[in-house]
DNA sequence: TGATTTTCTTAATCTACATTAAGTGCCTTC
DNA sequence: GAAGGCACTTAATGTAGATTAAGAAAATCA
């Protein structure tokens, strides 16, 4: 079964039928490393949802500083939800930064299948519901924790994008300098 | 028409019965300043939806320092989105700024509701959606604006609760001390 | 393969904001 | 209407994290 299958049916059930309309809905691309999948100042057009690599997120302050909003590998939905919702231009740049197959859902298929298969509204509230618990929190955590504490617990949640990402990506994340992640690293270990 | 449908009715439409059905389903109290609709620790029980007066959601962090991390003044939905979902003890506190009246809408009945009236699962997933773009962005914002920048956009966004919130909530809100934001104002209006 | 770019590290210096502290005025509550 | 508690201000001092700079290591590319 498709990954992007087995992720809808984590939260509904669909019958056979729904499953091959909602596929035939689905556009599948392979993308190489540096790729631009959305630039600032597009329309974002299109959920994307990770098979394999690794996407990010990521907008452009006074044209210098970059920050990650998110990252996106295997299983995950990235997008701009902003530009997706209000069909105006956006700000973040979504890239590829390891070579990536990505299912692409249209908005125009989205509102579609909306209608075509009413319980999708509810597998798509809960995906929302769950991405915005998960922005409070990191919210709060900005407030509320030093740079070390963010590190620690980037470190527990997603264990496996430290292998993966550069630290100036995970820098950029939790909302520090390369230089001084990399000071609290040695820091870390030297406990 | 009561302030809650006229909000639901700007992103769906209900019939007649359909509002009488989801009226049924709330239960509307007031409340003194001051008082506690939600303490951390306990599950949320209720989504709120403010008639008039003001709400704030905080966390205590080490049981020290507070964090604010919505108002809700009239018109507005507050609750524990992460608490609602999972039914798991949350750590956000809800508390009365403004003496306020406030309609309750259950988890149950919510969850009901979606089963009587499917499109509400549309307006829930619009209001989740839009609720995410602004933590999004907020996220950013702390991420990439000074303290000085973030409250100069705080004034712009909400006007209306520089008036009515004290300048303590507001710091806490835009993640400086109660002296820092006080030293920034006089700042600006030396301006 | 070497050349070039990018990432990572280390260290010195700087700054935005926190902390501490003390004083003022206002609001609550008895 | 006194008294105690908050909110707000101002100022001195402290510090987490930024900036700048420069070299080492790793990745990319021709």
């Amino acid at each position: 079964m498709p990954l992007i299958l087995q992720n809808i049916t984590k939260h509904i059930t669909l019958t056979p039928e729904e499953e091959q309309l909602f596929l035939s809905k689905i556009e599948t691309h392979h993308f190489k490393a540096k790729s631009l999948l959305l630039n600032s100042g597009q329309v974002c057009k299109h959920s994307y949802f990770v098979n394999s690599g690794i996407l990010r997120s990521f907008n452009i302050n006074d044209n210098i500083v970059e920050h990650v909003l998110n990252f996106a590998c295997e299983g995950w939905w990235i997008g701009d939800m902003y530009s997706l919702i209000s069909q105006k231009p956006g700000n973040l740049f979504i890239e590829v930064l390891e070579d990536a197959e990505v299912a692409m859902l249209s908005k125009e298929n989205q509102e579609q299948l909306y209608i075509e298969i009413p319980k999708l509204e509810r597998f798509f509230r809960i995906l929302t519901e769950n991405s915005l618990v998960a922005y409070q929190e990191r919210l709060m955590d900005n407030l509320s924790l030093s740079a070390e504490e963010r590190f620690e617990k980037f470190c527990k949640k997603y264990p496996s994008l430290i292998q993966k990402v550069s630290q100036k990506q995970i820098a950029s994340y939790i909302g520090v300098t390369p230089e001084f992640l990399s000071k609290m690293k040695s820091r870390l270990l030297r406990k």
